[in-house]
DNA sequence: TAGCACTCTTTGAAATTTCAACAATGTCCC
DNA sequence: GGGACATTGTTGAAATTTCAAAGAGTGCTA
């Protein structure tokens, strides 16, 4: 329980000082960076409302205020599915590719300097596993949850 | 980096169901049951304004309003410093040695439910050293910076 | 094809958090 | 003793987040 609480504050410090960094060197939080990431990696650079806050752990209109923010600053654009008529995408812009491009480097170098450096390879492999565990089991968790017919 | 990813996505679903097990067991949230976790242990179970908002990594005007939040709710009570008469302490109350006791063991059970039981004793071990050390490094930086002089 | 139950997203109001002053002491140094 | 300056904590306003409810669409069933 000791390594519990430890887990707590440092991830809130961590959080934190990368936040802090992140906004001082690129004026972006890191919900935008996070955001302005998976539509970059995405299928056409863009994403359904509902998939991106799933990814993010973001409720539904947490997003909705923090896409409507992005794209006042034109990191973002909006469109409706084709598909779907009551469904929303989010779609990458230019200027939201570029911010990503200036803000990557820096970002990275923090995550580095601020927890990378400080492990050794196999802490790094274990972190890496026990976490891509968790998330999936909490996933799965959730989705049941939500299914009561099992 | 993809762990990087993982660490965060993971962290926040386990977090958002840790409050909502507390909450639902005992209606206090996180913030509330580590406040009184922090309080139960200090010496004479209370604490100053600025040691709180450091260990909970809260801000102080955050921590004012957390603290007048659980006033009101009778988990605290405030009493001002007799050696710094700018200071303020928050202290436990019985009612709030109670809430806690009847939160902890719901809580203690979720933790290991949702965190603990997916993690091998390696693993735990693994953690546990790597977040104390983390915590340590990140508050001796931050103490660093705010100090100058070096 | 009308009715109904469900899903996706937004809205408005309330609660929380941040941010930039501010008030009240304390400390240092002359 | 008196300032200048640092520290502790609060406040008010603005920004963000939650929460409950609503709007709009989809799809199944009869």
């Amino acid at each position: 329980m000791a390594g519990w609480r430890a887990y707590i504050e440092a991830s809130q410090r961590l959080f934190t000082r990368l936040e802090d960094d992140l906004r001082a060197d690129s004026g972006l939080s890191f919900a935008d960076y996070h955001v302005l990431v998976l539509l970059s990696e995405a299928p056409g650079q863009r994403l359904r409302m509902g998939e991106l806050a799933d990814r993010l752990v973001f409720s539904p209109s947490r997003l909705t205020y923090q896409i409507s923010s992005m794209r006042r600053r034109g990191l973002v654009a909006r469109e409706s599915c084709p598909q779907d008529r009551r469904g929303s995408e989010a779609v990458l812009t230019a200027a939201g590719l570029l911010a990503l491009r200036e803000a990557a480097p820096g970002h990275l170098a923090s995550v580095r300097r601020h927890l990378v450096d400080d492990l050794d390879d196999d802490e790094v492999a274990t972190l890496t596993r026990v976490f891509a565990r968790l998330g999936r089991r909490l996933r799965a968790d959730r989705d049941a949850s939500s299914t009561p017919s099992e």
